[in-house]
DNA sequence: GTCTATATCTGGATAGAC
DNA sequence: GTCTATCCAGATATAGAC
């Protein structure tokens, strides 16, 4: 199996790329024009963001405790995010962006590559490579997608939306694999089996800290849950 | 295995049952000294409260929307809550209290009866037990659980303690119980499948809708978790 | 581009009539 | 026991100086 840091080169996941890519996306809503300027202030902005909003949740955050974390005013901060409701809507917009712009460019190439050098079975394949990827993004990203299941419900009803959507999307994609590899389920069993899986792919993003505690890295936590659900 | 109807009435969990715990508890904090008064306001101000806390998350919840939902005045409301942390706090303490009062009692009896009859080694029963005991447990306070797990964080430090504590009490728990039924098991593969039962348990109340959608009720899902830990 | 000062509003909490 | 009216802290958001 792929290693995470061969998977992160091969998609080019290093963290001056991600707030390059998040600066690209909101770019036309930010009134800071210098980008060099703006990428910094902008990863200063989120990752503190993403530390209070992790312990006090999104909706206590004040934007005081948010300025005084990033040693900015008042004012400065709303040249960067419009709103308290768009700090919220940037996240959730640039994970679907994110895979778009940077995962699925490079899953032809993968796919082929693994095809030629395995017995295993091509659908098991997809599958794993499925829930490896899954793993590994969301350690790559693991605050914004803690961020994202833990305060989808707390925003407008547009971020709401979207969110339920992509969830939905996750889950249409990951049955369809189960089912060409579980071709004797039923349909409740196949259901079960799908809400497995993702309640084993929340678990590295939602848990992190204790899976740390016990040193188990990406890759045998990838391991484990393929091997339960294949 | 029990089904849930009859581990509903072994346990004595009816719902007007629940209420009356639930206001014996509480009872020095409430003005209102009627118990027949209190135990209907009570259920009608939390089952308000749940549902609006589902939807908009407790923080974002005004006691105005509180009040207009249960129909109630302000003031009216502040006479059984003391304040809004008081509400998020009540229910805290209400799951290991009710835990105790009612489920613990019944422990040893349901042990010896099943010892009898059966081929399964003890300590497969009693993880067998354990698992079937939350699930259903869960299944009856839904909300109750829900609510514990989405709003621990955004309440007082104490709230939160208490919280982690019962967090990692259950872990211990079935840590231990698991233990004994993979006693091969080296200790970072005795915490993975901890961690997967957990997270199997938690599916159960943060995904309730989806499972009734498709017409699994709680003893095919006890039964599932129990063939995949197992 | 960043800061200070401030306008405006919302929501938790209480006092006191009924 | 329940309601109306009100207080006031604290939050978002903006205007305008530097």
């Amino acid at each position: 199996m792929e290693s995470y840091a061969d998977f992160k080169q091969r998609c080019q996941l290093t963290d001056a790329n991600l707030w390059a890519h998040f600066y690209q996306l909101h770019q036309s809503k930010i009134d800071i024009k210098k980008p060099k300027i703006a990428v910094a202030k902008l990863k200063l902005i989120f990752q503190n963001m993403f530390k209070l909003s992790h312990d006090k949740g999104f909706a206590l955050m004040t934007l005081r405790d948010l300025s005084r974390a990033t040693e900015m005013s008042l004012g400065g901060l709303y040249s960067y995010i419009g709103s308290k409701e768009q700090v919220a809507l940037m996240v959730h917009e640039f994970l679907p962006y994110l895979y778009q712009e940077v995962v699925s460019k490079h899953l032809d190439e993968m796919s082929n590559k693994v095809e030629a050098r395995t017995i295993q079975s091509k659908d098991e394949q997809a599958l794993r490579l499925f829930i490896m990827q899954h793993i590994y993004i969301s350690e790559f990203l693991q605050p914004w997608f803690f961020f994202a299941f833990m305060e989808a419900k707390y925003t407008s009803p547009a971020i709401k939306k979207m969110a339920l959507d992509n969830e939905a999307n996750t889950h249409e994609q990951l049955s369809k694999l189960i089912k060409k590899c579980h071709s004797k389920d039923n349909k409740q069993r196949l259901f079960l089996r799908t809400m497995e899986c993702k309640s084993l792919l929340q678990s590295w993003y939602l848990k992190r800290p204790l899976y740390k505690k016990q040193n188990i890295n990406p890759e045998q936590y990838a391991q484990y849950v393929i091997n339960q659900i294949i």
